[in-house]
DNA sequence: CTAGGGTTAG
């Protein structure tokens, strides 16, 4: 205990909590007892399983070995011959109920005139959270006249509680001709775990009303209550309360108050509170690793891991998982492998839950081989949540085919999919991105009903977002009930990315008006809608607003918004400028949207000096080389053009993410991504124009981008660049620097001048027609001229 | 009647 002695009486002093030592009250009044009667009685009608068994049992007449249908007032005199056939009753109720082992209903050996096996198969009932099954044995209570008995009282506001019916928990409380502590134990419990936190307070505090003592139970289930809805302050009260009371000290209750600091993030708290338990045991070891866990402090939590160990402690499934998920998380690969090899040894590696963390660990370590191989492994135990997990692992690394292929294999191997499968599967299919796979999967979603879960909306709204189907992302956010922070900016970002700047403006309006706040991704995606509509004036407001009226502090990404803002507009002076007055240190990102702005505008003077300044900071970073190289062709230096080059292949032979792949029958040819503009080789024209219905777009480490149709779309691209045109086929890349991952659209027959490719602002209009135009992914075929000179729109 | 705890998604 780390606080003074003063200071917790300061508290308890203060403290409603701690009222019920001095606050002396009657003790239970004689309504309450009386009223018993009638609320049991009042149960009959209030479950149908009662009124089912109450039909069915018959009752003996005393004496007479007749049976006749047991009445209201007969309730509670059962003969002792009936109980064989009540048993019957029960057991068939119970199989109905789809309980096949009741453990004790089997053996036929207990008696139901016994108390205790009531009491057995209701906590039975209560571990299970079989409501219908603990109703039927209420009913017998009644029929046994064991109502009134404290304990079986207690047990029945258990079952209830546990079965989540805390109504009827109330009722039975309510009814209770003598109440102890456990059966406030109980239904603080049963509040504490349906989510009623101030009911279960108030009955903490009544106790105090009826001079019934809190014990340990009730201290630890109060405290373990605190943690998980986060009251700090009756926690520290309650800490206080339980040092006041030391006769209540006991490892039980010092491990639910480490767990509670844990959960509050008070690890200092908790750490001295550890320091200082004399008889530690695995549960405050776990409870400490768990903490740290939580808090992302993965080095520590594995540092305590390994204290753990040393002090002779066996780690078990959980604290293992937690291990081996912090080895992904800083990725300590020779820790991670040791950890893997010490659970094959162990035989624990193919349990359900540290097998999916083994699982999980490798793809944080990028290894997916392995990660699959450990799937494999894990046979049948593999759960929904090994697979998502897997899933999940090759969307993060980039390799969207192998990820729709584990989801295909899931599915043969009759996996369960779940709301995180959707989620993930959508992610992947906003990679490619493939509007039919989606569609395919959003179908789906609807017959589980999971079109509402939130993350499955988002993921929704984001993939009909990257494939242009903007209706649809909109139809799927209004079926949102409480749309979050999340779903808002997935749909903001989806106009955005569309050009629609208004859209996206009314639609933050609109979000901030409902009460939720903007944050940093709802500004990126704001301001990127400015930069791509060249609206400088406007961006330069929404950027000051972030700070001044919505407390977003400005990042990285937001810096190269602005930068981009400033460049593509032409007003190059400003983006410098604004570079030189950031609060940060300029970084390469920032510098490069300038470095493009320079091209399109032709300022090589000051290209080559942002070029420097990039190449400073990323001396391997090729595609300065390539923007270089073709400044200086537009210009005519073809000697400085050849330099660049050299350096330029120098580079990008190092850096293999700096190349994209042209997959066309079968054929993989390599071309230069850093600036789409860049002439490619002659041949992979050629086939591009010949063999366009057989396209295939890769990129990077993906090998595989689905086109399903000529004209649909997909690929990823860095800048929203004219690939290649011509009079036939015009490829244009993205929407104009978008993140990578926009996609790529193929239109036929686009008649462009040779000088406008290099403009920003004509393919974001091609793009954007396009769309507007857009009926079943249908060309818009263009007409003479060109849309950027001949003033087309 | 009681404490603890892990893996997956926007």
């Amino acid at each position: 205990m780390n606080l003074m002695a003063t200071t917790w009486k300061m508290i308890v002093g203060n403290s409603p909590l701690c009222s019920f030592a001095c606050n002396k009250k009657e003790p239970l009044e004689p309504q309450r007892i009386k009223k018993f009667g009638i609320e049991h009685l009042r149960f009959r009608n209030d479950f149908k399983l009662l009124d089912k068994i109450t039909q069915r049992i018959n009752v003996s007449v005393s004496g007479s070995g007749m049976t006749r249908p047991v009445n209201g007032s007969e309730m509670g005199v059962i003969e002792d011959t009936d109980f064989e056939l009540i048993s019957g009753i029960i057991y068939d109720a119970c199989k109905e109920q789809g309980v096949n082992a009741m453990p004790g209903l089997l053996c036929w050996e207990w008696n139901l005139t016994d108390k205790k096996n009531i009491v057995d198969q209701l906590s039975y009932c209560s571990r299970e959270g079989n409501l219908g099954v603990g109703k039927i044995f209420h009913a017998l209570v009644i029929k046994t006249g064991f109502c009134g008995d404290k304990i079986v009282d207690t047990a029945l506001v258990n079952m209830y509680a546990k079965c989540g019916e805390i109504g009827s928990a109330v009722k039975v409380f309510d009814g209770m001709l003598s109440i102890d502590v456990a059966s406030y134990n109980c239904l603080i419990s049963g509040f504490l775990s349906n989510e009623m936190f101030d009911e279960a307070l108030g009955l903490f505090a009544q106790m105090g009303v009826w001079e019934i003592r809190p014990n340990h139970y009730t201290f630890s289930i109060m405290i373990s209550g605190c943690g998980s809805v986060f009251a700090i302050n009756e926690g520290i009260q309650l800490h206080a309360h339980v040092v006041k009371l030391q006769d209540v000290v006991n490892g039980v209750v010092a491990n639910s108050l480490l767990t509670m600091y844990c959960k509050f993030g008070m690890m200092e708290n908790a750490q001295s509170l550890f320091q200082s338990l004399p008889k530690k045991n695995v549960v405050s070891w776990t409870a400490i690793i768990s903490g740290l866990y939580q808090q992302r402090a993965l080095e520590k939590a594995l540092l305590q891991f390994y204290l753990m160990r040393q002090h002779g402690f066996e780690p078990n499934e959980y604290t293992l998982t937690m291990a081996l998920s912090s080895c992904g998380g800083i990725k300590q690969f020779d820790n991670g492998y040791a950890l893997h090899a010490q659970l094959v040894k162990k035989g624990m590696a193919s349990g359900a839950f540290v097998g999916t963390a083994i699982v999980d660990m490798y793809t944080e370590l990028g290894q997916m081989d392995n990660a699959e191989k450990q799937l494999q492994e894990m046979g049948t135990i593999a759960s929904a949540v090994s697979w998502n997990a897997l899933i999940a692992g090759f969307v993060h690394n980039n390799n969207i085919e192998a990820a729709l292929k584990a989801f295909h294999k899931m599915v043969l191997n009759y996996v369960p999919i779940d709301e995180y499968t959707f989620s993930n599967a959508l992610k992947a299919c906003s990679s490619l991105p493939s509007l039919s796979t989606s569609r395919q999967i959003h179908c789906w979603v609807i017959k589980a009903s999971s079109e509402r879960n939130l993350h499955v909306a988002s993921s929704l709204i984001e993939v009909y977002g990257k494939c242009g189907s903007l209706d649809d992302a909109e139809k799927v956010f209004d079926q949102i009930s409480m749309p979050d922070i999340v779903s808002w900016n997935c749909l903001v970002k989806a106009y955005s990315q569309h050009g629609y700047f208004e859209k996206a403006v009314s639609l933050f309006k609109k979000m901030v008006v409902e009460g939720v706040k903007p944050s940093g991704s709802t500004f990126l995606a704001v301001l990127s809608a400015c930069s791509h509509c060249g609206l400088v004036q406007e961006g330069k407001e929404f950027f000051k607003s972030m700070l001044m009226n919505y407390s977003v502090i400005p990042e990285e990404t937001h810096y190269c918004c602005m930068v981009d803002l400033f460049s593509r507009s032409g007003h190059l002076e400003d983006a410098l400028d604004f570079i030189k007055r950031l609060p940060i240190k300029p970084t390469a990102p920032i510098w490069r949207p300038l470095l493009a702005g320079c091209r399109c505008h032709c300022d090589l003077q000051l290209g080559e000096y942002v070029a420097n300044r990039i190449l400073e900071l990323e001396p391997d970073d090729a595609s300065v080389h390539v923007t270089l190289s073709n400044m200086y062709f537009d210009v005519g230096r073809l000697g400085e053009l050849v330099k660049q080059r050299e350096l330029m292949k120098l580079k990008e032979v190092k850096k293999e993410p700096g190349y994209s792949w042209i997959e066309v029958k079968n054929k993989t040819y390599k071309f230069f991504s850093g600036d789409t503009t860049h002439p490619q080789t002659p041949e992979v024209y050629d086939l591009l124009e010949k063999l366009i219905n057989d396209i295939r777009v890769v990129n990077h480490a993906s090998t595989l981008s689905e086109i399903s149709t000529p004209h649909t779309e997909l690929g990823l691209c860095n800048e929203g660049k004219l690939l290649y045109h011509s009079e036939k086929l015009a490829v244009c890349f993205g929407l104009l620097n978008l993140p990578a991952g926009t996609p790529i659209r193929i239109f036929k027959n686009i008649r462009v001048c040779s000088d406008c490719h290099t403009t920003m602002k004509h393919i974001s209009k091609i793009t954007k027609h396009e769309i507007l135009l857009r009926d079943n992914y249908r060309f818009h075929h263009f007409k003479q001229g060109c849309c950027s000179c001949g003033d087309f729109w």
